[in-house]
DNA sequence: GTGTTTGCAAATGTTTTGCAGTGTC
DNA sequence: GACACTGCAAAACATTTGCAAACAC
């Protein structure tokens, strides 16, 4: 397992910015970070809440909630909308990437951050809409499920 | 109101596409139908179960629900997912075009549904994904947000 | 010690489901 | 007259909130 040190050193560079805002480090949040930091997919805020009780089974899933929502003012989370209103977690600094979920079977692509780069400077001049390709999911058919049919 | 002709119009279409399957038309039906016809913008479940109630106050939320799922089996209905979980739908036929949200201020932006047409070429070829551009909104700052800050 | 954060429990909001009665074909 | 569909009420989920106790600083 290498995932150890990964994490300490994220909770402990989230500690200097929440004691930076006047907030602090705690319990929770340090489970929450340390799940985030152990595995590489992103996790709906159940699966945060599972794998934090593995670690320590008393914190309580409103604070996990609560964590996810102050992660993610600090910018140490991001969040991707995938699909029917499912909302997955992940640290952020990781590579950029974004992501395609197959409607039918509900499998996850990963793809090249970069993808999108064109649309985004289209939207941008002809829009003035600032495109954030990576906080929702595409939508389609994997090869797979487009095979079945 | 020239909204009239075009749901009856959808009505009878719809209504030969349940009977072919054995299914029925019936008042709920017709009512979800008509809202949809009527209106240019998507709608989110409770604006339909709204809309049905100006129509006709007996129909019972749970219909409604019920009768999107079913009218979306038959290709009649087809929903977007937009930023946080909030699903919208609409009729099919009409005109394809994508959505992009404003994860700001929630505005949303119709983009032409050509746009992602080069993104959808090149996820077909090199991942075997076929891209459905309208399924789900884009998300980022609009204009006015991003003048903001 | 002060003020933030937590656990708890209850409230919230949305969508789903079992069932008996109703209405369409 | 069958059988699909509905209204109703309750259940199932997911997330949020008020509050007093607990903890970080």
């Amino acid at each position: 397992m290498s995932e150890q040190p990964d994490a300490a050193a994220a909770v402990d560079r989230v500690a200097g910015l929440l004691r930076a805002r006047g907030d602090r480090m705690t319990g929770p949040r340090r489970a929450v970070i340390t799940a985030l930091a152990a595995r590489r997919t992103h996790l709906t805020a159940d699966q945060v809440v599972s794998a934090v009780a593995e670690q320590d089974a008393s914190v309580h899933r409103a604070s996990v909630y609560r964590t996810l929502e102050t992660l993610s003012a600090l910018g140490v989370v991001q969040h991707v909308h995938v699909g029917h209103g499912t909302t997955t977690y992940h640290l952020a600094g990781d590579h950029p990437h974004l992501h395609a979920q197959c409607s039918a079977c509900g499998a996850v692509l990963d793809l090249p951050g970069s993808l999108l780069d064109s649309v985004s400077a289209r939207l941008l001049a002809e829009h003035g809409f600032e495109l954030d390709p990576s906080h929702v999911a595409l939508s389609g058919l994997c090869a797979d499920c487009r095979g079945r049919r």
